[in-house]
DNA sequence: AATGCGTCCAACCGCTGCGTT
DNA sequence: GAACGCAGCGGTTGGACGCAT
């Protein structure tokens, strides 16, 4: 029977903390089986989305740049509301990210073609070719089985037009890359928190990632209940912080 | 100083795809 | 090959924040 509700809402610190912990034992593919141990009383899903979108060390915070912008307009020019395929072409920057940039950006967009005459738009000359036609578009394209229609599907691609593929790679694969090459790059933690942006550290994590090696003895069960009995909740081998979260105010 | 509005972002929901049995 | 379960994806929502009035 089902225990107690699962918890849903914001994350608190103790569950980014457990939930950290608990990936970094088992891997960030076992979810169900996260969630499950972990006690965090969340889902398997929304154990994955908070890795995925808050938690992994990879993640880039703060503003777009702009050659993030220009990338973002061209991919979606191209792939149309493939966010996660987007985000594949730009390390740190999480499909959810990219989804959300979009958005406000095309409903700005959609607010200037209200008007009579839309002078500016830095964005709009850029790609403009592009943009037209998927701006002009969104009207026109259902999505999915619910035929809902969003005001910023540029449905410039759904599953099916799925051709164009697959770098083969998925995101495993690409905070890999990221963990790797594009360090230099990205450079997310230290004292930022202060900043606009902000980010997490995970030293132990971060550097961290699952290689073979490690990965075998993750997906040896046996092996997770030896991680389980030395893990103590309260004796996390790292520690981070958090901004601008619901729980961190004082 | 108070209010309204727009923007940003975290998180949830429903659906699809894929692997396993 | 069908059924099932899980992971991943895209769409949507709601709250917090910041700026303008």
């Amino acid at each position: 029977m089902m225990q107690d509700e699962n918890r849903k809402g914001p994350w608190t610190e103790q569950e980014d903390i457990l939930l950290v912990n608990f990936v970094n034992l088992f891997g960030d593919r076992r979810w169900d089986y996260i969630a499950k141990v972990s006690g965090l009383n969340r889902t398997g899903k929304s154990c994955r989305l908070r890795w995925v979108n808050y938690l992994h060390p990879g993640l880039k915070r703060g503003k777009m740049t702009q050659q993030e912008e220009r990338l973002v307009l061209e991919l979606h020019a191209k792939w149309g509301n493939r966010w996660s395929k987007i985000a594949r072409k730009l390390p740190g920057r999480t499909d959810n990210e990219i989804k959300n940039y979009w958005r406000t950006h095309m409903r700005k967009k959609a607010q200037e073609k209200k008007r009579p005459v839309s002078p500016t738009s830095s964005f709009s000359n850029y790609s403009s070719s592009s943009m037209t036609t998927t701006t002009q578009e969104t009207s026109c394209h259902s999505r999915k089985s619910s035929g809902k229609v969003s005001f910023y599907d540029t449905g410039g691609s759904s599953r099916e037009m799925n051709q164009e593929t697959e770098d083969g790679y998925s995101m495993d694969d690409i905070w890999r890359e990221i963990d790797h090459s594009e360090v230099n790059m990205i450079k997310p933690v230290k004292d930022i928190y202060t900043e606009q942006s902000y980010c997490l550290s995970y030293p132990n994590l971060a550097s961290q990632s699952w290689d073979q090696s490690s990965l075998d003895s993750i997906w040896n069960i046996d092996a997770d209940k030896s991680k389980m009995s030395s893990f103590e909740s309260d004796q996390f081998p790292f520690c981070f912080q958090h901004s601008r979260s619901p729980w961190s105010s004082g």
